[in-house]
DNA sequence: GAGGGATACTTGTCATTTGCAAGTGATTCC
DNA sequence: GGAATCACTTGCAAATGACAAGTATCCCTC
C-alpha cells in the first residue's frame, strides 16, 4: 500500500505519486502523449500490466487522470491528465532541471526547456499532430 | 532494488529519490535540519531502521548527502546535504505548491514560501539557530 | 451474425522488498 | 568498570511486484 498523506505537503505529494511508476506514467501522458493502457506498456519502462492497472486507478481516484471510453472504439480506454495533473508539469521541469545538472546522459537543450516552459501543453500537441501527419508513431 | 537510470532525465531523477523515502529524507534535511540517524527516526513517518540505513547509504553513494563521524561525539554520524542535495530545493518547492493547492490539509502562507524561494538556506540556518539558542528542539 | 483479433484488464504464482523486533559493536558518561 | 547512547545489522513474517496466462468486451470481416 501506497502510504496516505497528511500535514506535510511533500508527504501529501508524495502520497499521489511518491511510487516507482506514477511520474513516468505522468510523464508519459504529459511529454509523448500516451492516453491508452497499451501506450504505457510500450514506454519501455516495464511496468507489468497489473501494476499498470493499479497505479491508473490510483491516480484516477486522487483525480490526476480521467478515464473514458473513447467513443470512437468502444475497446479503448482514453486516460487522460486532469488540471490537478497538468499541475504537476513545474514537478516535472525542476526535475528535468535537476538531472540536466547532473546526469551525463540527459541533454535538454535550453532553447527546448525555454519553449515547453513558455507554452507547454499547445507546443505538445502541435508537435503530435506533426508527427501523426508524417505517419503513425513507432 | 531502485531501478537504475538512463536516457530520460524523469528516469534518472527517479533512479535517485523515485521511491517512498528518499525525498522525505531530504525533506528532514532541508527543512528541519535534521543530521542525525536519530533524526529521521524521530520524523514520525515511521522508516524502520534497516530502511533508513538502505537509503542513507544510497544517497551517499549518488551524492546526495555526504556522511561524517561527529569529531565532537565519535557515537555520532552526521550527514549533511551536498550541493547536488541542496539543489533538490526547486523539485520540493514546486511539489509543496502543488499541495498547497490540492490538499485541503496544507497551508504554506504565501509570504513564507515568498522567502524560502528568495534565500532558504541562509533563512533556514538562521532559525535553526535561533531556536538552539532558545532551548533544545523536541 | 459467427469467428477472429484487439484492447484492457484480472488472476495465480513466485521472487523481492519492506516492516518489525531483537541484537551487536563502538563510544561516551558516570 | 559498568551502564547508556548511537548507528547500525540480522532474522523472520508480511506486503508488494514481476511474470505468465487467462478473461471480458468490443470491433471488423466475411
Amino acid at each position: 500500500m501506497i502510504y496516505e498523506p497528511n500535514q506535510c505537503p511533500i508527504r501529501f505529494a508524495l502520497g499521489v505519486f511518491g511510487d516507482r511508476w506514477s511520474l513516468l506514467i505522468i510523464r508519459d501522458m504529459m511529454f509523448r502523449g500516451s492516453t491508452r493502457f497499451q501506450d504505457f506498456l510500450d514506454a519501455g519502462e516495464g511496468i507489468s500490466t497489473n501494476v499498470l492497472s493499479d497505479r491508473l486507478r490510483r491516480l484516477e481516484m486522487r483525480r490526476i487522470i480521467s478515464r473514458e471510453k473513447d467513443p470512437a472504439n468502444g475497446r479503448q480506454v482514453l486516460y487522460r491528465l486532469t488540471d490537478k495533473g497538468k499541475d504537476l508539469l513545474p514537478v516535472m521541469l525542476a526535475m528535468m532541471d535537476w538531472a540536466e545538472k547532473y546526469d551525463p546522459e540527459t541533454n535538454v537543450s535550453g532553447e527546448l526547456a525555454e519553449r515547453i516552459r513558455t507554452d507547454f501543453f499547445a507546443l505538445r500537441d502541435e508537435m503530435l499532430a506533426a508527427i501523426n501527419r508524417s505517419g503513425p508513431q513507432a
